[in-house]
DNA sequence: ACTTGTTAGATTGTCGACAATCTGCTTGAT
DNA sequence: ATCAAGCAGATTGTCGACAATCTAACAAGT
């Protein structure tokens, strides 16, 4: 017999699709953050009914982009600059862990991929495609996350990076400038490629934390702006878990 | 009118009943790793329609102790070794990370806080319940995770927290000997009251890395013992995500 | 003996309807 | 005018029934 082995066929859910349609909302900025999710409606525009639904918004709401209040509602998780700020420093320590746990993992398939996701980072510039530029971005600084060989880590490393998609489109779609143009990853990749690991996980740290202080700033100016009053009913606490 | 600040009152879902009473099961070891849960079964002991339960069986896959199989079913995660490997190598660097968010932050309700729970450990020590010394053990190691001021730490630790209570529960029920007497956290606790952060640092890593190689190696010499027959169709891998 | 097609039973996924709860407005008393 | 009570509408939570899918046993063909 032949020596193929396939892989697992897609989930065909409406759960799962619906999950799919969800988070790239979400992530996107289509659904803004503190903004509510009727059931309803979006049963409707779906064409689903809102038990898959439901169960879609459960998941979404564990993943830490919902957030839900018996009998109130299900929203878009609201965005301080405190969370951003706790995401960025946990962020650095997962990546100085996941740089230790894949150096001595990297071979040629690895070099590849990091080539393959920079490319896409670099076409979707090209393409002004800021959205894109953002997922591509992410992918390329979660392939040291994947290629680390610790599941709990990458788990991690996920939840992190759904949120941190979420700041950033957030921000690009808020400041009207286009793109910035220049390859910014190309010392990361670099160093990637080298020898010295601790050099890697020095740039890991003050690579991301360029990007991070402007989507700070840009977090503080908002609260500082005072809390917004055109969305009724925002929870301003979300209630403890049991 | 009064400073008093109330805390929000309980949630009052079924959902959230059923996701309590389903961790717990499964957290104590009541529900064994691979297996499957029926919807319909459990929902006719609970009292309550399958909508419910599957939201909460939806919350508690991506809480990362259930994993669920389109149309096949939904079943408690398998704990292999390197599964345990994985949480307690990310727990280390989340513990070292947590000492250091707190050091600076340590008060006099902290150090209250800490002996209230290092207590609690004692108490079901003594009382020989070993189900309620391990979730102790755990909430006296998870302080400073709560005490960081690092929502997004903490959330982590959570997810992370709940996985370690399986594996030790997991444990404990296998091996027939009784709990170990002696106080294992009194260094633990002395150091983080202390002034020596690097101190209490490098004792968190060894002091959890004994339990742990414990652990370690009863799940070692299970799964050396050949994979498990007696429960037919279990989920070898887990569908990937899109 | 081995494979293939079929069928019955069990289980999960989805739907539409009903019950419980919240929100905002109206009403009416002071 | 102010405030509380109560009502109407909208939305979430839950239920029971139906549809889709899987599993295992059995029959039939090679």
């Amino acid at each position: 017999m032949g020596k193929l082995d396939f892989a697992p066929i897609a989930d065909t859910t409406r759960r799962a699709e619906i999950v799919v349609l969800l988070r790239r909302a979400i992530l996107t900025g289509q659904l803004e953050p503190g903004q509510k999710l009727n059931e309803l409606r979006i049963a409707e525009q779906m064409r689903v009914s809102r038990a898959p639904l439901r169960e879609a918004m459960r998941e979404l709401v564990q993943e830490g982009i919902l957030t839900s209040i018996p009998y109130a509602g299900t929203f878009v998780i609201d965005v301080t600059a405190k969370d951003i700020d706790d995401a960025y420093s946990l962020n650095k320590v997962l990546d100085e862990f996941a740089i230790e746990l894949t150096w001595r993992l990297r071979d040629r398939r690895f070099f590849d991929e990091l080539d393959r996701r920079h490319d896409a980072v670099k076409q979707a510039t090209r393409d002004l495609d800021t959205t894109r530029q953002i997922e591509m971005a992410l992918q390329l600084h979660g392939l040291i996350h994947e290629w680390a060989d610790n599941s709990v880590l990458l788990e991690t490393w996920q939840r992190l990076a759904s949120r941190l998609q979420m700041y950033f489109a957030l921000h690009q779609r808020a400041r009207k400038e286009p793109v910035p143009a220049e390859d910014i990853h190309e010392t990361y990749v670099r160093l990637l490629k080298g020898s010295d690991m601790r050099a890697a996980q020095r740039h890991a740290r003050e690579h991301i934390g360029l990007d991070f202080e402007e989507l700070l700033a840009y977090a503080r100016s908002l609260e500082s702006k005072g809390a917004r009053a055109d969305r009724p009913g925002l929870p301003r606490e979300r209630p403890g878990e049991a």
